[in-house]
RNA sequence: CGCGGAGUAGAGCAGUUGGUAGCUCGUCGGGCUCAUAACCCGGAGGUCGCAGGUUCGAGUCCUGUCUCCGCAACCA
């Protein structure tokens, strides 16, 4: 009989900058459900990919100084990038996708003409606010106090040419698919998605743009390039070969079972794709399931807030499998979850070295000691004492399933550790060392109690295999499990593992965490980031309002000699000078430098100050005029040099 | 009255169709020694935001009300 067929998808990222932890987030849920369904034996096609068009990866290409394309490729295929992330996380996915492939550039050209040729899509004028300096369009929405976004001068009422797409005609059957259907998922998301982009009547879209030039071409009509929505979506279809000749599997693939997405795009995957499908006469994907944000301190992780968290340091410092593992059993599947540092660690400790790691040392630490590794055949069940963990161990894939078909990773990962408590627990009921203390006597007993606790580890390691590939092929490895006994069918049978297996004692799985050292070097590593992402130079803006030369000349500059440069006492910033100022008699002034000089390395300098400022106290001395910095920032932190000037001028010259 | 989400033990969260309020961590006490100072047992701690209502019975349904968070862009 063929193998059934599981199609799945990500997201395409759009990789304008480094990808971050809530990528990974939904790749690593994707990827555990390509797994799962490939160990059910599933036909299984895993598509990621990234979206690689558009006006601001246009824009941040010419900043930098590079082709668009030099752009992407950097960040999708060069080091620490997109393709980089995804095989450190050890992500199975079959293919990747760039939109700016041949291949897909060429299907979406056609697919963008079958709908032109149909009347679905229709040229029109697209009306919006226009920046003449910028050449950009904006939404009224995007407006920022009526004025343009990027460079806030005022914005004229413009229109240009452009296609549209009549998602108008398609509102009633996609809202007729969302609220009777389960396509969208979870159940939340509908109303969310009819009450607010639905019901108030849904426009026909904007298909194509002609200001920026980095997209799929409209081959009739040169231009006008292809917008986000038409080159973006039917990824998931030129991937399989959809009106291409690179891949050969639309028909076998299509539809897909499962679009998984983040809840911001949930609204283009449940109203704008189905409807363009319906518009191509494809069939409909099963279901598209909006997912949670990981938040950070209740907030959204961003870029400009400087907080997102990187993977790679994670990965680095805690392993995959551990972060793979944190990020499903911690947060439910569908909503926002709360991500920090001290919860990874805490996950990692508790579930996976304290109950999981430690049960396989103990469990496989015993087997050698009492039994040389090998149990023997002859075991003693007792069915009182086994009747609950056996229980537990027959009935635990049906429950893992029962989770699983329904994205709720988390529930899954419970029902597994749940056994792993039982087993933990029926170690101490049967106390394997008092039986070891009489083998002739308890030796069938106690093997039986072994080969209970070995049934327990490789059933959960089957199950969390998709999790954790790595480290659960370790638990299955170090259990003795054989090939016949890894499989899906064998994880719903208790008793497959041979009766005298032989463990082989391995590395600890996941040692134990120190919390509090590993903290304090996360936020130390978080904090060199930040300033390492923080603008190398920057410079107090120009002051734009004119001072009138009379004004100016009120101002008495004079160079100064330092005589002497002390501390102020019980001040952290305050120097206290006496200069000579060419009067004969010292003036002494104060300023807020001593974080940036010695007070002995100043002494003879030839300064700056202007004189004739008022007197002023601080610190309870007087402090008469003020020396003259140049001031800048760098790298966010402050920075500060006195203005010195050459010793052959004399005290008290005037400056002009 | 724009839309939506959330308010449940010190913290973080579960609570399917209404029927004695649970989990993890922390805390207090006890047990065990095979194991990664881990494992096992027990205790303390909640008037489930507030106020009404439906019901024999509501965290769970209805109404009102307060507070917090998302909803321009980057972005899962």
């Amino acid at each position: 009989m063929e193998k059934k067929k599981f199609y799945i998808t990500t997201p395409i990222y759009y990789p304008s900058d480094k990808l971050h932890i809530g990528h990974t987030y939904c790749t690593v849920a994707t990827d555990a459900m390509a797994r799962y369904k490939r160990l059910q034996g599933y036909d299984v096609c895993f598509l990621t990919g990234t979206d690689e068009h558009g006006q601001k990866i246009e824009t941040k290409a010419a900043e930098a100084g590079v082709t668009p394309k030099e752009f992407v490729d950097r960040i999708v295929e060069g080091p620490q990038g997109v393709k980089d992330l995804w095989k450190l996380m050890n992500i199975s996915n079959d293919r990747f996708i760039r939109t700016t492939d041949d291949y897909h550039v060429a299907s979406i050209q056609k697919i963008f003409k079958r709908m032109y040729e149909k009347g679905d899509i229709y040229k029109g004028a697209y009306k919006g606010k226009y920046c003449t300096p910028c050449e950009s369009f904006w939404t009224e929405s995007q407006l920022v106090n009526g004025c343009c976004p990027d460079c806030g001068r005022p914005v004229v009422d413009a229109e240009e040419e452009a296609y549209f797409f009549r998602l108008s005609k398609y509102a009633d059957r996609v809202q007729d698919l969302l609220e009777n259907t389960d396509f969208l998922q979870p159940r939340s998301r509908v109303n969310e998605m009819v009450n607010n982009f639905i019901k108030p009547g849904l426009e026909d879209l904007c298909v194509s743009r002609t200001s920026f030039t980095w997209g799929v071409p409209v081959d009739f009509d040169p231009g006008h390039v292809v917008y986000v929505w038409v080159d973006a979506l039917f990824n998931y279809t030129t991937a399989l070969g959809f009106l291409n000749d690179k891949y050969d599997d639309y028909d076998h693939y299509w539809p897909a079972d499962v679009h998984f997405v983040g809840k911001e795009i949930v609204r283009f995957h449940s109203i704008i794709w189905p409807a363009m499908l319906m518009s191509m006469e494809m069939p409909l994907p099963g279901h598209v399931f909006g997912h949670g944000w990981l938040l950070l301190d209740g907030g959204k992780m961003s870029k400009s807030k400087g907080n997102v968290v990187d993977p790679y340091i994670l990965a680095e410092k805690f392993g995959v499998d551990a972060l793979r593992f944190f990020l499903l059993r911690t947060f439910p599947f569908g909503s926002d979850g709360n991500f920090s540092n001290e919860s990874l660690i805490q996950t990692i400790n508790v579930d996976l070295a304290n109950d999981l790691g430690n049960l396989l040392s103990r469990t496989v630490s015993m087997v050698g000691k009492y039994f040389g590794g090998t149990l023997p055949d002859v075991q003693a069940e007792d069915a009182e004492k086994d009747a609950e963990l056996v229980q537990l161990l027959t009935s635990l894939r049906a429950r893992y399933e029962e989770q699983m078909e329904h994205y709720a990773f988390q529930n899954a990962l419970a029902e597994v550790f749940k056994v792993i408590s039982r087993a933990n627990k029926y170690i101490d009921e049967n106390a394997p060392w008092v039986l070891a203390k009489d083998l002739e006597q308890n030796g069938p007993r106690l093997a039986r109690v072994m080969y209970n606790l070995l049934e327990a580890l490789r059933m959960a390691g089957i199950l969390l295999s998709p999790f954790i590939p790595a480290s659960a092929e370790k638990v299955l490895d170090q259990i003795g499990a054989c090939g016949g006994c890894r499989t899906w069918e064998s994880a719903g049978t208790y008793g497959s593992l041979s009766r005298t297996a032989a463990v082989q004692r391995g590395d600890n799985l996941f040692p134990r965490i120190d919390a509090e050292a590993a903290i304090a070097e996360l936020e130390a590593a978080a904090e060199a980031a930040r300033k390492a992402a923080l603008p190398a130079i920057e410079l107090e803006p120009q002051l734009t309002e004119p001072v009138d030369f009379d004004t100016f000349c009120k101002s008495d500059f004079r160079a100064v000699k330092v005589k002497d440069c002390q501390r102020v006492k019980k001040s952290e910033k305050l120097l206290k000078f006496t200069l000579d100022d060419g009067t004969g008699t010292d003036r002494q002034i104060l300023s807020g430098i001593a974080r940036f000089y010695q007070p002995e390395e100043l002494v003879g300098k030839t300064l700056v100050a202007i004189v004739n400022l008022p007197p002023r106290k601080m610190m309870g001395q007087e402090s008469c005029g003020m020396l003259i910095s140049a001031v800048h920032t760098e790298k966010g932190e402050e920075k500060l040099h006195l203005l010195m000037v050459d010793d052959a001028i004399p005290a008290g010259a005037k400056l002009c």
